[in-house]
DNA sequence: CTTGACCCTCACACCAATGTCACAGTTTAT
DNA sequence: ATAAACTGTGACATTGGTGTGAGGGTCAAG
């Protein structure tokens, strides 16, 4: 199938999918006017690098072990456990930050109200 | 106190400095060799914007209630407690996404520990 | 007078996936 | 045959605070 095909089945734009190709996440065949010739396994392969990003991980981690998790069970890739570790301490580091920022906004939001509320009864 | 004098009383570097007044945080005033010149005040005015600019608030926001919180209490300025809600609904779906995502890590790395684990014993 | 430490402005780089043009060739349908 | 619908490459924009460097004034101490 050709590249507008892919992308309506697989809801990524066109734009996206030759990214990934030279990002090396896919490697369509060419016809000889240049067009981009797809396999019917590249619909799914499509949605798997889309999981993987959703995960937030880089074209290049996913890189690392798409050829391998394509072939077999994700446990059997060795590589992908160790990205997953990392992932997944950047995100609680994020989340950490996060929720430090929330409690002091929460803080504050409480502090203006309490403060409005009391200069509301004074008077 | 001129711009490196209060780069390293506030630890911001000359480059935040001057973006800030790019921004409209900061109006030094000039001497006639065209070097800024800095109130004293002016020390803890960087420190508010960097607390500010630590709670995730952007530069343009700060610009809408600076004036405002640094002659008067914050929680009598109008401004701020929209923007402190608009960032803590920001703030609260940021960490809804990372919870997501952190629990589909958590999961996947569990499985593939489970796997390797059955695949030992299996032998 | 010269050296070194400041200061000035302007501008590109960054991070990373995606949107969006511009411009051009190809295919398909009318 | 011509227009519409695809496809191709290339390149800039986005986001926003900060780093960094070029190229050039200013000023104080030796």
């Amino acid at each position: 199938m050709k590249i507008g095909e892919l992308s309506a089945r697989s809801g990524v734009s066109i734009r996206s999918l030759r990214y990934y190709e030279e990002q090396g996440l896919l490697s369509p065949l060419r016809h000889q006017n240049g067009y981009r010739e797809y396999s019917p396994f590249a619909e799914e392969q499509v949605r798997t690098i889309q999981f993987y990003l959703s995960l937030g991980l880089t074209t290049q981690q996913i890189s690392s072990f798409l050829h391998c998790v394509l072939k077999n069970e994700e446990a059997f890739c060795q590589e992908v456990l160790p990205i997953y570790q990392q992932k997944l301490a950047e995100i609680h580091e994020q989340i950490q930050l996060l929720e430090s920022i929330k409690s002091n906004l929460e803080d504050r939001i409480r502090f203006i109200l309490d403060e409005r509320e009391s200069n509301t009864k004074e008077k």
